[in-house]
DNA sequence: AAAAGAGCCAACCGCTCGTAT
DNA sequence: GATACGAGCGGTTGGCTCTTT
């Protein structure tokens, strides 16, 4: 047996809400208060509607100091940071932008924000092969790739003949690319984007002085970088994506384009890449 | 001017979590 | 500890508006 509805869905309005059901709602509201039984609250207050439904409307439009329209360049830096570093917890997002609600925050970044920030802002120091890997020669790519590693049941991010990037500033990753010269690997960090030839083990590889910053914003990022070049050698980070999953991540980017990590796995977000 | 496609956003759905019993 | 239930959350969708052809 299934759990109970919460209102019965036979005789509830759905669909936008009316001027009339605004007011009802808002007007129960600031009498009796926000908090309470949402589940109840559409009978007291002489609406029909679904609780849920009630709920929503006041929290996304009608309770006070929402804000609505544009978004500042702010509050886009703040977005994408918190969205680098925790995912998609919007509620988590939204507390940092007063008067901003989740499904605001939702839609800007799936309507906008998303296709702005990746857009490339750089260029890579190198030339990258530029026709497009096809699908059918992808799971060779990194069939081969998991052979040399030795790593049958996991491996690291792998975009072939792609550009990969980390918009991510307090986590290290390592994103691979692996073009058709078989020893040049690319790694990219939450700080910036090497290559370098590959040594035996995969994963190590001597940096070819080619490093550049992701960003060139002062402070941590630029430091990171610096002290990535010191060490002269940079270290891998298995992201213990099993060979499913990384074909799923691979051929769901199209080919080409962008995805996102999974963070509870990769312990990143905001993973890209782009191909040229 | 009309049709088609793309973009946008309010609202819904179904799930998880926390709490009360 | 098990169960029931409401609150909250994130993904998705439907339909309206805007833009392009």
């Amino acid at each position: 047996m299934g759990r109970a509805p919460c209102c019965d869905k036979a005789n509830v309005k759905k669909g936008p809400w009316s001027p009339e059901e605004d007011e009802k709602l808002k007007d129960f509201i600031n009498n009796y208060g926000p908090a309470g039984n949402w589940i109840a609250l559409p009978q007291k207050a002489g609406l029909k509607r679904c609780g849920k439904s009630c709920r929503l409307r006041w929290l996304n439009y009608l309770r006070p100091n929402i804000k609505h329209g544009q978004f500042s360049d702010d509050e886009d830096r703040i977005i994408c940071s918190l969205y680098g570093t925790i995912g998609s917890r919007w509620s988590i997002i939204a507390s940092q932008l007063p008067g901003r609600t989740d499904n605001d925050i939702k839609n800007y970044w799936n309507t906008k924000l998303k296709k702005k920030i990746l857009q490339p802002r750089f260029q890579p120091p190198f030339s990258f092969p530029l026709q497009l890997q096809t699908q059918s020669s992808l799971s060779h790519l990194y069939t081969s790739f998991l052979d040399q590693s030795s790593a049958a049941d996991s491996i690291s991010f792998l975009a072939p003949h792609n550009y990969c990037s980390s918009s991510n500033q307090n986590e290290d990753f390592h994103g691979y690319y692996n073009p058709m010269k078989d020893n040049m690997l690319v790694s990219g960090s939450c700080s910036q984007i090497s290559y370098g030839v590959k040594s035996e083990e995969i994963g190590n590889f001597q940096d070819r002085n080619n490093s550049f910053a992701l960003e060139d914003q002062p402070g941590s990022i630029v430091d990171h970088h610096k002290q990535k070049q010191r060490n002269g050698v940079l270290e891998n980070t298995q992201l213990q994506y099993d060979l499913e999953e990384v074909k799923q991540l691979i051929t769901s980017g199209g080919g080409g384009g962008l995805f996102f990590a999974d963070e509870s796995k990769a312990g990143v977000m905001g993973m890209h890449y782009f191909s040229y």
